[in-house]
DNA sequence: ATGCGTTTGTGAACGTGTGCACAAAGATGG
DNA sequence: CCATCTTTGTGCACACGTTCACAAACGCAT
């Protein structure tokens, strides 16, 4: 029944539940969440035009939706708006900054210092918007001694100390997927309650830590599953025996069942998708 | 009313509509489709340890979804499972590779070759599962002449030429924002309909291209906001005022206008959130 | 003051996604 | 061939998210 771990949730990204219950808790819709800082980056880029006010119009439009759904997600943040008139940008700015919690500081630190990890330590995102990166951290004792971002990448084994002493409450996996879970268990336990994961790797961490992942091969696939559709390829394969009713099907899958472990039928004549072994380590760090 | 470019649809990736319209029309629904590369790399591992079949309880559990969840998901694909024995993992492979549109080969352009474009030029995701870079573009004569992960850095002038010849139909952008959306377009004029965009920037695009982001900030910031909320730290402010009735508000908002640019009241106090100009340069790409 | 044009805030309808719970279907052992 | 056990496939109810449409609220000109 229980398969792995027994009691901690393994929340993810797109996983309802944990998240919303957050959330929900004093009423502001996780969706409504995800978009909060794409209105900042909007509203920030009007402040520095000095623009004093926007409708709820022209600033859906800046961030690229429905101007409906952007009151109604400032409705939740409260009504600070005029009829008329429209939003006041400074205002609107501190509003939304406080409520994502970007009014104090928080410390970061990455872990898995490879090539991602380097460019993300780069990344002048994570400097903007209250976020500091206070530690670099890596197990490659080549890797230790060199800087990234004028930071110095220190060894794992100051990562407690560092968490401790430091309060992160935030930490980064750039690791390869084989060492992710290890560093994510290290990080929960030195204090870390919300994770942000770009090894391709389902996380489990107990309630109260939050997950979310980036998986940059996972949003290539979509992209050639839409790809696949506009070109109106409709997969071919047994398409025929898919809906069949009743115990045709049943044949069927006795016969894929008892080809046994060498890749039968259909699959075996153009598969790359079961390309070479140790696709789990070949991914997001290549040393 | 109309704000901006006009019949151009700016769709981006939580954005239902554009990409739901193409999924569904042969009925699975777009939660599920970003769900399928996460089954397959779950079996995938399955498929190397020479595991010959898998229940939706065990593989839900590895994938860090409701096996009901998963069930229903594979029920869109046709039917392709044994009661009292579970699914063929061979086979399901197939099946989703298939659906994914990953039996084809994919060529990729990398656009934008700063840290983090040399960094995913790396990425071992990239080249498993049929994609393939076919080739990294960019704009500064300096980073031209060099290569990465073994291949040339080319010109951004030979960009139409590349895509038109090499049948490049994806395209990822790592440039600075403000050049993001001048590479979008000369991409899609180019002939590429699907984008994903490391950029912070929204972008426009005419119907029938997909764009996906993948915003390391925004999710920084979605961890900041249940951070916070964790933390017990009710946003203070004026929160007394959020939900007042009537003129209450309105007077209120006509001061904050009256207050003009100077960031009056709370605003001034702490406010790291509006930082150093040019928020919009010195992400992605330092350089 | 009054009326007019503009824009917010939100009620209501609809579509999408999730998870429970269970019947039907298959495997397996006697 | 029958009974039993396991697991799929799905109907159903509910929660969440989106969009329309419109009344109420506000500024401004007269």
């Amino acid at each position: 029944m229980a398969i792995g771990r027994p009691s901690p949730s393994s929340s993810q990204t797109p996983d309802p539940g944990a998240a919303r219950r957050t959330s929900r808790a004093r009423g502001i819709p996780e969706a409504t969440v995800a978009r909060l800082p794409l209105y900042l980056r909007a509203l920030t880029a009007l402040s520095e035009r000095s623009v004093p006010t926007v409708s709820s119009e022209e600033l859906a439009a800046a961030a690229g939706v429905n101007s409906a759904k952007l009151r109604k997600d400032f409705s939740y943040l409260g009504s600070y708006g005029t009829r008329g008139v429209g939003y006041d940008v400074e205002y609107l700015v501190y509003q939304i900054s406080r409520e994502l919690g970007l009014t104090q500081d928080w410390p970061v630190v990455i872990v898995g210092i490879g090539n991602l990890g380097h460019a993300l330590a780069n990344y002048g995102g994570f400097a903007s918007r209250g976020f500091r990166v206070a530690a670099l951290l890596d197990a490659d004792p080549n890797v230790v001694g060199s800087t990234a971002a004028g930071l110095p990448v220190r060894h794992m084994d100051e990562l407690e100390d560092i968490v401790v002493s430091q309060h992160v409450s935030i930490g980064v996996i750039t690791t390869p997927p084989g060492a992710a879970q290890l560093v994510c268990d290290r990080l929960v336990e030195a204090g870390v309650t919300s994770i942000l994961n770009f090894a391709p790797t389902v996380l489990t961490v107990p309630d109260g830590v939050d997950v979310r992942k980036v998986d940059l091969s996972i949003e290539l696939q979509i992209l050639a599953f839409h790809e696949q559709r506009k070109a109106g390829d409709e997969p071919a394969g047994d398409s025929v025996l898919d809906r069949a009713p009743g115990p045709v099907r049943a044949a069927a899958a006795k016969l894929r069942r008892a080809a046994g472990g060498g890749k039968s039928a259909e699959p075996a004549k153009n598969a790359p998708a079961a390309q070479g072994p140790e696709d789990d380590l070949s991914a997001v760090m290549p040393a």
